[in-house]
DNA sequence: GTACGATCTTAACTTAAGTCAATCATTGGC
DNA sequence: GCCAATGATTGACTTAAGTTAAGATCGTAC
């Protein structure tokens, strides 16, 4: 299980014998339910994941309305950064969707790994440099596209996302309430 | 004037007399008049700019229309981080605003920066920390706020910048038309 | 000061999403 | 198999932004 994320770490830096031990001992797999919630919006961020199986989504409470800004599936890294470097209270909530298995990775051994070996430098920036990019793609989606632009796009290029995540999830993801994006594919049958 | 730049690194780091003659003779600061795009949507980024007076816009075009996600003001870093580390296509063009004095890092003297220097490793991260934390605001800002809640939020929060940006390109950046924008504002005044 | 261009506002009309409520479909538990 | 609960669709109506086009306002060069 946590071979993902060293063979994730690998396509990056090779791992010493001692570095691959360190992470196997102190970078536990947690399997979690379905619909359990791993980080609430307010909380302090004590930890990121790194998710092995399943899919955890991303939101934001408003008005008492979720509104999901992301999917995390099979090998990616899932954290709020703003709450986890700066240890203040997270402004949006992960939620496992599927019953997953995610590698959790605490604070203490986040900073830990920085401190022991050098090489983490590099991948904590790496795995900020992927994550900003998706942030990037996310703005640029939420920008240069219309709800109905977001689903056909979403349709190409993640189609296996339509069939995993319930339609009321991928109704806010695409910017719009349920309703609508029945609507919106009502229209798209024609 | 680059003094700016190294001011920001030391609220991070110690810099020593040695790293500090070395950003000053390899990162030169370039005037940029307004309306100057120093990056354009397609082209590949040969060098980020830190801001040290001025504003710089980023946008994108789609179907010939420019829609704004950001305005970079006065010490902030303004990259391409994608297009920057892959060496890819910019998904997006950045122009000046206002004249400009930026501070011009090229992919040659950042790589020797992140080499010569370990230290920069650590504030690549910073930097890329405090970009992704902008990024998750702009997110959070876009999925749960309407145009008009955008606006307030913006004229409470950075009422310098209405005064600053002309109305149409503020109107793109808060996601809708100029007239629209224009009748948020009248709405507003009852 | 005038004229021009750029910016901002206004109006009439269109389009699409939000809202609310009812109904239909699917699934899991028993 | 049946029921309840959850999820998806549909309809009628409201709301707000897009579109197009016309004017008002502002600033600047001459």
């Amino acid at each position: 299980m946590i071979e993902n994320l060293i063979q994730y770490f690998q396509n990056y830096v090779q791992l010493t014998e001692e570095e691959i031990d360190y992470i196997k001992q102190s970078i536990p797999v947690k399997e979690v339910p379905k619909n359990e919630v791993i980080l609430r919006q307010g909380d302090v961020s004590k930890e990121f994941f790194f998710t092995i199986k399943g899919c955890v989504r991303l939101y934001y409470i408003v008005n008492g309305e979720e509104k999901t800004a992301f999917f995390y599936c099979e090998n990616e890294f899932v954290s709020s950064y703003e709450s986890f470097t700066k240890q203040l209270p997270a402004k949006h909530s992960f939620e496992c969707i599927e019953n997953s298995d995610l590698a959790v990775i605490n604070f203490e051994t986040a900073y830990k790994l920085l401190e022991k070996f050098p090489k983490f430098e590099f991948l904590a920036r790496t795995m900020m440099e992927q994550e900003l990019i998706v942030c990037q793609e996310i703005i640029a989606n939420l920008i240069t596209l219309s709800p109905e632009q977001r689903y056909l796009k979403l349709r190409d290029q993640q189609p296996d996302l339509l069939q995993r995540i319930p339609q009321y999830h991928l109704a806010t993801f695409l910017g719009v309430r349920p309703e609508s994006l029945s609507r919106i594919r009502k229209r798209l049958i024609k």
